[in-house]
RNA sequence: GUCCUCAUAGCUCAGCUGGAUAGAGCAUGCGCCUUCUAAGCGCACGGUCGAGGGUUCGAGUCCCCCUGAGGACGCCA
């Protein structure tokens, strides 16, 4: 909560139960940023809700309390009535500059919200099957992802990262016969790639290291002997892959879960026992159907095919019901767009299982395209002609990367400019707001100053105008974890580089006299905190110098 | 055909549980470096919020319908 508005909801309520003899809850106090400066510092609808309960006109209700409010206690200088009964506030410039001082004390934990008993979560993105290079759409769910944990922590949860491995499904013998076809090419055969394998040049490069190591070994067995070979070197030269990409993107989790190790677990054997004896299934056609249709998803869904083997749906349902297990209060999945179909059946299942609904939240992230020269980029994982994470990255850079994937809400579908977010100028949005860390450290490199005693001489425009930005960043983080809108930290940045420059270009801070210029060197100590916390949040650098 | 997401300035996108004259960035035009980093600042231009109904003091935001874009609809994963 923002302290400056906690203060005035604190007022307000207080001089609603004076004035009116009515007890209001805090959320039905609203308090809003203007959009207009005339209209003051903070404002209130207070008045014209008000008129629901008490009858009366809005501007007189107003009137009435305004003059039960205590404005020094609350560091109010005036307050408005306008409009329909809009109340408007005028801080005190010296209540709004102490933030200074609050925001240099808690310094790397400014924005870090303490919760007494914090809801652990589970979060779980990318997962992206261990069969090849992670494409722009992994790269845009683990930029999301990895925000949205850091948003959550310094929000006060507990998080936990996860990803999922899918290493027991139909598609690692894919992989593995794709990686046996390159295996024997490495060897001099003529082996084809099968058609429904994988294509990708990753594959080309894990069979040179495996030619490598054990050399024609695995030449002259027979097929269906050495696929277990194949299988098992694919699997974990994949997964090393992904986490060393992963990594290069700052991108890090806590617990990696296999598919294999739920069966060896027999967990999968379970939970199809409990889901049968909760008697959520049945028999048809020789399969066995979950009854998801008793939770709102358009059909039953297979549990068991007909020839006795399971659908990928059963294990999956295993995962979430040992995740539920380990002990979490809440699940998220990050999914891409093209699972979204799969929303359904995973939050029928999970109810099937005895879990509410609140308790698992699948969110989608939007496909992204890409755009080079001014065309699109249509990818193809068939014919491996996707552009990998790795290659992104290295046209554009970390910082530039996840800031483009992060600075949109993630259930709309965004285009990504190869050609933009490769530039380095100001056309990047990136450059923006680490530019101005830059300019900041800057200064506070050349000033030597002690903390000031008080901070009577701010009072420019452009210095409370950081004042109060600076002040709401909790609130920020608070409402983007609560949301899972990273894209919101992503606007306050912009927004706050904005307000750093606009003063920069208007304040001299270095060659101001005393005691203003170190009171100034506060401030600009404080935003440079500020902005680093927020930076620190989706895991972009905050660069000293440029 | 059914379902999901989306539609806001020339382009890419914001718009918090409904609030005052719908906002940024880029692009375009014009100013600003003898002063702390010009990767910056200021001003201007730019909109029937896809169309049409409804709910109310008040709608870009909520409801209905239509149009358009992307995606999902398998005893594949």
């Amino acid at each position: 909560m923002n302290v400056i508005e906690q203060a005035l909801k604190n007022e307000l309520k207080q001089a609603v139960s004076k004035a009116f003899s009515l007890d209001l809850p805090f959320e039905d106090i609203i308090i809003e940023v203007p959009k207009l400066k005339e209209h003051g510092d903070y404002s209130t609808n207070l008045a014209m809700r008000l008129v629901k309960i008490i009858k009366g006109n809005p501007r007189a209700l107003a009137q009435t309390l305004i003059e039960s409010i205590d404005f020094k206690a609350s560091g109010i200088k005036s307050a408005d009535i306008a409009g329909a009964g809009f109340i408007n506030f005028k801080m005190d410039t010296l209540f709004l500059s102490s933030i200074i001082q609050t925001i240099i004390d808690a310094n790397a934990d400014y924005g870090t919200t303490v919760q007494n008993e914090p809801l652990w979560f589970n979060v779980e993105y990318v997962s992206a099957n261990p069969t090849g290079d992670l494409h722009p759409g992994h790269a845009r769910g683990a930029a999301i992802g990895d925000s949205l944990t850091r948003i959550m922590s310094k929000a006060g949860y507990k998080v936990t990262r996860e990803y999922y491995l899918n290493d027991a499904g139909n598609q690692i013998n894919n992989m593995a016969r794709s990686l046996q076809a390159r295996y024997l090419q490495a060897c001099g055969l003529d082996m084809a790639v099968p058609e429904d394998g994988y294509h990708g040049k990753d594959l080309i490069e894990i069979a040179a290291n495996l030619k490598d190591e054990v050399g024609t070994a695995y030449k002259d067995m027979d097929l269906d002997e050495s696929l277990t070979h194949f299988r098992t070197y694919g699997l974990q030269a994949e997964t090393d892959k992904l986490k060393e990409d992963l990594k290069k993107f700052r991108v890090e989790f806590d617990v990696w879960t296999s598919e294999r190790s739920l069966y060896d677990q027999g967990l999968v054997k379970k939970t199809l026992d409990t889901l049968v004896a909760n008697g959520h299934t049945y028999t048809a056609d020789g399969a066995l159907f979950l009854k998801t249709t008793d939770y709102e998803d358009d059909k039953d869904r297979v549990l068991i095919k007909s020839d006795g083997s399971y659908t990928y749906i059963l294990p999956d349902i295993a995962y979430h019901l040992n995740k539920k297990q380990r002990g979490y209060d809440k699940l998220v999945d990050l999914l891409g767009a093209d699972h979204h179909g799969y929303i359904g059946r995973l939050q029928a299942a999970f109810q099937a299982l005895g879990y509410k609904k609140e308790d698992l939240y699948v969110d989608i992230i939007q496909m992204a395209r890409m755009i080079k020269d001014g065309e699109e980029f249509k990818l193809s994982k068939r014919t491996g002609k996707a552009v990998a994470l790795k290659d992104l990255i290295d046209e554009a850079g970390v910082d530039a990367l996840r800031y483009y994937f992060v600075s949109r809400a993630s259930d709309t579908h965004m285009d990504l400019d190869l050609d933009m977010a490769s530039k380095q100028s100001n056309e990047n949005p990136v450059y923006y707001a680490q530019y101005a860390h830059a300019r900041m450290c800057s200064i506070l490199r050349q000033g030597e100053w002690t903390m000031p005693e008080s901070f009577e001489r701010i009072t420019h425009e452009k210095e409370i105008d950081l004042i109060k930005l600076m002040a709401d960043f909790p609130q920020m983080i608070s409402d983007a974890a609560e949301s899972r809108a990273p894209h919101k930290v992503c606007l306050y940045i912009q927004k706050l580089a904005t307000a750093f420059h606009t003063f920069y270009s208007e304040c001299v801070v270095l060659k101001e006299e005393e005691p203003l210029r170190s009171q100034r060197l506060a401030l600009v100590k404080a935003t440079q905190i500020t902005l680093r916390n927020a930076l620190e949040c989706i895991g972009v650098e905050a660069l000293e110098k440029m």
